[in-house]
DNA sequence: TTCTCCATGTAAGTAGTTACATGATTGG
DNA sequence: CCAATCATGTAACTACTTACATGGAGAA
């Protein structure tokens, strides 16, 4: 339960998430996120600054002072209260419906009032956007097999969802474009 | 191009697309959007009747008054220089990052806060919404298969799109489970 | 008569981003 | 010495949703 009527949203459990793998500094939370969440989840400067002032004023982290020489830092760990509050989201079964904001595909259910040529272009263009996605996620797999091997087991499996889906999505445009696969 | 500065936005071209498509009142786009789109787009009510009158302003549409009965309707319908705006964005080139905001995969990712039990609640959560989204879009099949006939030939490929990646991600998520698929 | 659908529209609020401001440190 | 990276933060803006307001028509 949070008190003090600070409702937490899910850019502050992504923070807290964060905070508990291992993410110290704000920043830290920024990259953390740049080579992992960010293929499903975004979250700017702007938000995570605010959010961990209000996970410390709720007592989820517990920040202090860490600067490196001259050059400010703050440090989080995630407190027991936070670990709790965390694994209530996680399993709080609120909805959580598959939202998907997509240009690509929106254009790709329009491509009828284009020639021949012009819809294959744009189909070229869908496969090739989770051809790059595709090697992005490969990119980050060392990583992936590092958490693997420290027992952390989800993060490689959201990265292997993703490869999957775009693959999916690749040989789908392949058939109808009668094209190779690669 | 679109004449006097007024700058048209994706929901716009949607509104657009689906009067080209044969929606002809602001009502009929909801409807539609709903049944098509909406697995990758969605447009609320307050963005389709300012859009509607936008696009009227720079002529891209043209409307008229076509109440049935004593209830009042306005009708669309495109013009030429609205389907040469449609192919125009259509063939832009303009970058289409595949966005997705998922709480579900986010959730996921952190599941290794949970014990064993609960982060295979978490995984059947997410395989189960997948299935749902299949079934979901296995209804409108019926839609899609009239669509074809008639020759429209990118819907149906947006609704087997949708279909390919929901299995995919119930594959990677039966395997890593070691569930049966169903 | 009352519920659901048809139909159009707006005001107010929410969630988020972009752009900026500041300054220290490291590497080429 | 200059660029990139480390590090924190805010003001202003944008896009979009929710909730509401209004009212006709058909069906149970």
């Amino acid at each position: 339960m949070t008190e003090k009527g600070v409702r937490l949203r899910p850019p502050d459990y992504v923070v807290l998430g964060m905070v508990r793998l291992g993410a110290q500094s704000g920043y830290d939370i920024k990259k953390l996120v740049h080579d992992s969440i960010r293929f499903f989840w975004t979250i700017s400067e702007a938000q995570i600054y605010p959010s961990l002032k209000r996970l410390e004023r709720v007592a989820l982290v517990r920040g202090r002072s860490a600067p490196q020489g001259r050059r400010r830092r703050r440090n989080f760990d995630i407190t027991p209260q936070g670990e709790a509050a965390l694994r209530a989201w996680l399993t709080s079964g609120e909805a959580m419906p598959f939202e998907l904001r997509d240009i690509g595909l929106v254009k790709l259910f329009f491509a009828d009032a284009l020639d021949r040529a012009d819809a294959l272009g744009l189909l070229q263009a869908i496969m090739e956007r989770s051809r790059e996605r595709v090697a992005a996620l490969n990119r980050i797999e060392p990583k992936a097999r590092r958490y693997k091997a420290a027992g952390i087991r989800h993060p490689p499996l959201t990265l292997r969802l993703g490869i999957a889906f775009h693959k999916a999505i690749i040989d789908v445009c392949a058939e109808f474009g009668g094209a190779k696969k690669r």
